[in-house]
DNA sequence: CAGGTTCTGAAATTTCTGATACAGGTTTTA
DNA sequence: TAAAACCTGTATCAGAAATTTCAGAACCTG
């Protein structure tokens, strides 16, 4: 008799997923005394007063441990730690909004389409510049800075080509750059050179490549430092990578954005190449003037 | 009980919230490689990742249980629990007062090349966007929807690999897709079968590279479609070309910034999936079976 | 006011989490 | 090159947390 089968909302919340905090609020006339004030509880400091334990919970509602319980499955969980993950991820969601709410809102075509998109890759920028330890950054500048080392630069199916374009300006600011094809039938046979005085500067986002992860094992195996640019959830390499720079990549598209990589790619190559200026100069020079020759 | 109601307080951060995470990126350097991977997956999560269970943290983070146990210790609590009990509570009081927000923005000197290069890249993807004729996106997008047109790209030293990293992606989405080198000796040959029915994609900034230049004049004169992705002051092929898209490129780098190219590049990759979705999405299924397949 | 229903909490039970000891492995130091 | 220090994962344990049980209290209902 409680539920005639009703409509729930004539004007149903549009867009945002329905948060349990609105829920609560129209099914607490059904609620009992207990459930009341656990309700209120939860409302009153939401949803942070969900997070504690449940002992925690029932003693500043002032009800028993079961009452919560109850609470919690009359919600529609399957137990405490199902309605604390929901409620997690509700947060989490929530605070992630200002750049989910422009993404999927405007499905026009052209000009909205671009700066929207533009509005994300920015939000991915500044989101992977704020996870970069500064002191992590600053070790892969000086490990690149390093005239020393001999760096190779590599990628996967999309990402290789952020590892060309490292590669052709590094190439030009100092000796001993080279790129090294995904395949391992490509680099195999290289292995043999590479040692202690080795730097492999990896390319890998998801759908993480095996390949790619097979030739930082083997490099790492032989005493190279494997430098990984990579996303928030890190590639493997990561097990064997002594510096990780993750970035932000997730854009309104069926596809991954690497605006985040090549952001720290040039941030790389500007911070060395000011760093490696004296002898950097000439070099830029040289290969300027071998260009002009040549043509 | 065993509680002796006293708070631990080691160095009093009774003045700014000297949040967690920031005191993570400043010892960064200090962390054992374990103990890294822990802080990276917190950052990048920050501070979701770390309401978790231990268990779920560790596996996430690609460690052991006790390697998050030490990690926590390390940076002065007593045991996991009071880890988030730290975390939920800074998270509330951030989310009860939205001014915080302004506190990641300065930092003092660790790395403020990045900050600042992303600054300006950022700078450099808003005048982009601003300069770019919605019209001559969507005519773009249309081009390359046309199931009927050939797909080349192509590009100099360094926007190479922009162009590669454009055809890794549209080779995907649709067919008759390719990449042809700059040097003219590499592409001479296949001039013969460029016909109205082709498009070239060019990427090229400054320092325009001749080569190039003469691949799209050929290409032109024989009657295809050329897009050019450029700087603002145009690369030649302007001269030729169909549609152009500038870019605004200039850094605080003694290079030039390609991000805004990039930024063009996915858009048009995420339009045009969107628009041959029907034909594109069993093509990417298609793709990802053979992957698995070959592996 | 009895009988039935619903609600609630104390206590018992079970599950699972956080914590620790220890040993193998790696890097650093002498 | 050998020794020492350090890092890290496995196995294990102790204890806390969530859940269930069950009996009593409160509240209708006729």
């Amino acid at each position: 008799m409680n539920q005639s089968s009703m409509r729930r909302n004539p004007p149903p919340p549009r867009t945002e997923p329905p948060s349990l905090a609105e829920r609560i609020r129209l099914e607490m006339e059904s609620f009992t005394p207990s459930e009341k004030r656990a309700a209120h509880l939860l409302l009153s400091h939401y949803p942070f007063a969900g997070l504690d334990t449940v002992a925690e919970f029932a003693s500043r509602a002032g009800i028993s441990a079961p009452s919560v319980l109850r609470f919690v499955t009359r919600l529609g969980f399957s137990g405490f730690p199902d309605f604390q993950k929901h409620l997690r991820e509700e947060l989490e969601a929530q605070l992630l909004s200002p750049l989910a709410k422009a993404s999927p809102s405007d499905k026009g075509q052209g000009a909205p389409a671009l700066a929207s998109f533009a509005e994300a890759v920015i939000g991915n920028l500044r989101a992977t510049v704020e996870n970069i330890a500064p002191a992590e950054f600053d070790a892969v500048v000086a490990l690149l800075s390093d005239p020393r080392r001999h760096i190779h630069f590599t990628g996967g199916r999309f990402t290789g080509a952020l590892a060309r374009y490292a590669e052709s300006h590094f190439r030009i600011v100092r000796s001993h750059v080279d790129f090294i094809e995904g395949q391992p039938a490509l680099w195999r046979d290289r292995m043999i050179e590479i040692g202690r005085k080795d730097v492999i500067v990896a390319f890998d986002i998801r759908r993480y490549q095996e390949d790619v992860t097979a030739l930082c094992e083997t490099a790492a195996r032989q005493g190279a430092t494997v430098v990984l640019l990579t996303d928030p959830w890190l590639s493997p390499i990561a097990r064997v990578a002594r510096h990780v720079l993750p970035a932000h990549i997730v854009a309104p598209s069926n596809w991954d954005s690497s605006a985040g990589l090549l952001l720290l790619t040039e941030a790389l190559v500007a911070a060395v190449t000011k760093r490696l200026w004296e002898t950097a100069k000439p070099r830029m020079e040289t290969v300027e003037r071998l260009r002009n020759e040549q043509s």
